[in-house]
DNA sequence: CTACAAGTTCAAGCCGGCTTGAGGTCAAGC
DNA sequence: GCTTGACCTCAAGCCGGCTTGAACTTGTAG
C-alpha cells in the first residue's frame, strides 16, 4: 500500500495542504502515522477526499459529511432529502436563469415595467435558497405584527 | 406617497429591522429622511427590497447589487454572464441530484463499487460550484509539482 | 555534520452577511 | 411632564471553511 506525504495529497486532490490538516483535524480523512512528525496518507485518502468534494458539492456541510463518515453506512433517507433539496433549488435556479436572459433582452425601460420581470420578483421573493440564517423577523416585531 | 418607518419595511420584507440598516449602510436602500431619529422609508423601498433578494438568489453580491443600482442601467452582459453561471450550476447540480437518488437505492455493498457512484464522483472533482475561494495548490508547492 | 526545504503546531485572521449588546434618544400615550 | 419602548449608533461577535503567520522540528542532500 503507497503512501502518500501531505504535498503529494495535495497534489493530486487539487486541496492546500492547510485543508488536509483541517480536514484531519475534523475527522474526514485519517493518516496512518508519521515518518517524523510528518503525515502519512493512505492512497485511499484521494477516494475520501472525491468522496468529501462530493457531499460538498451536492450541499452537505463538512460535519453533516463527517457523521455520514462516522455511521458507517450511508444515510439514504438522508440522500433523498438533499435529492429533494436539490430539486427545488433547481427549480429556482432555472427560473432564475431564465428571468436573467429575459431581463437582459427586454426592451422596458424600467424592468418593472416587465410583466416577465414582475412574476421573476415574486418568485424570488417566495425562495428561500440561501442558507438559512434568516429569521425573517426577529421575535418582538413578530408579535407585534401579529403573525 | 406613504412612508414606511422601519419596523413596517421588516414586516412587509420578511427582513430584520438590523438587515434594513445594514443594507442603508452598504448604500442598497435609502430612506428619505427621518422622523427624529427614525429612518422613514419611501414605499418603493420594498420593490428595491425585492430586486435585492433577486439578485441575491441569482448568486450576486451585495456588493456587486450595489454596483449595478449605482450604475442605474442594468449591465445586460453581467446579467448574461450570470444566467450562463447559473445554467453550469444547474447542470452539476442535476447530475448530482440523481447521482444522490441513485446511491440511495444502489444495492452495492460499497458504492465504490458502483461505477455510476463512480461516475458522480468524477464529476463532482471537476466541479468548482462552491465559492471560488480554492486556490489549488499554494504557490510554492505548485512550482513543486510542475504545474 | 550542516543547511535547508518541507513539514509541524497553535492561535489568530478573513470573508460575507448579518446579529447582538450596550448605552443613548425621542415621539407618543397617560 | 413622565414613562415607555421603539428606534438609534457603534463596536464586536458569529458562522463555516479554511488561510496565514510565527516559531519550531526533522528528513535528506551535499
Amino acid at each position: 500500500m503507497s503512501m502518500l506525504d501531505i504535498a503529494q495529497v495535495a497534489q493530486r486532490s487539487g486541496l492546500p495542504a492547510s485543508a488536509l490538516r483541517y480536514y484531519e483535524e475534523k475527522g474526514l480523512i485519517g493518516s496512518v502515522g508519521r515518518r517524523g512528525l510528518r503525515r502519512l496518507f493512505p492512497a485511499r485518502v484521494l477516494e475520501r477526499l472525491a468522496l468529501i468534494d462530493l457531499g460538498r458539492t451536492a450541499g452537505f456541510s463538512l460535519d453533516e459529511i463527517a457523521s455520514m463518515f462516522a455511521a458507517e453506512r450511508i444515510d439514504r433517507a438522508r440522500l433523498m432529502a438533499k435529492a429533494d433539496e436539490l430539486d427545488r433549488t433547481i427549480t429556482k435556479l432555472t427560473a432564475m436563469r431564465d428571468g436573467l436572459r429575459h431581463a437582459a433582452r427586454c426592451q422596458a425601460l424600467s424592468h418593472m415595467q416587465c410583466p416577465k420581470f414582475r412574476r421573476l420578483l415574486k418568485l424570488a421573493g417566495k425562495t428561500r435558497l440561501r442558507a438559512g440564517r434568516r429569521r425573517a423577523v426577529p421575535a418582538r416585531a413578530r408579535s407585534a405584527a401579529g403573525g
